[in-house]
DNA sequence: ACCCCGATCGTA
DNA sequence: ACGATCGGGGTT
């Protein structure tokens, strides 16, 4: 299981070592195969970068921790905090690979939080260092991946922090 | 109290 | 490339 220490490293190179790694929620378990890292400061595109409000409070908390917002009417997406405790940072997880599941189902950040039942209720805020239930896992992978222009956003796009395995 | 718009998705 | 969709966050 990842350590907090892995988390409390610069937001994108968190983001960046995630790929490869082992989400384990509940009786799921998969490879992630896309992230994006939003910054509290210079990064217009996070929810944290005016400033805490009740939606991204826990961004603003310790790393290791789920984040979960709910987007467009209808979807959740899945963070988990990064950085320093007091720092608005976190790594957005689009996309895992499970054995026996089609990657069509599991390739986007709402089609995730959708296939696996995460909600903002639910899950918002959760533990998940030393969390048998709910953790990344290290894998000792370190698979080729593509940086490219962030997903969905207006501003920032000029920022590399999305990062794509390259064989899905 | 309310308005606007979004870290999306599916189809064209 | 674009339209559907709609709850709620952020500001009034």
């Amino acid at each position: 299981m990842l350590p907090r220490t892995f988390f409390e490293q610069p937001t994108v190179e968190v983001a960046r070592q995630l790929i490869g790694q082992q989400l384990v929620f509940g009786n799921h378990q998969g490879l992630i195969t896309e992230t994006e890292a939003y910054l509290q400061d210079g990064d217009p595109a996070c929810h944290a970068a005016r400033g805490p409000t009740p939606r991204n409070a826990v961004m603003f908390g310790p790393a290791g921790v789920s984040y979960v917002y709910f987007i467009y009417g209808m979807y959740y997406c899945f963070n988990i905090v990064t950085e320093q405790d007091g720092y608005g940072c976190a790594v957005l997880i689009r996309g895992m690979k499970i054995d026996n599941v089609p990657y069509a189902q599991t390739n986007g950040p709402g089609k995730l939080c959708r296939f696996l039942g995460i909600t903002r209720e639910k899950h918002n805020g959760i533990e998940l260092i030393g969390n048998p239930d709910f953790h990344v896992a290290a894998t000792g992978l370190t698979p080729p991946y593509d940086a490219t222009s962030r997903i969905g956003i207006r501003e920032g796009k000029e920022h590399m922090w999305r990062f794509v395995v390259k064989n899905i």
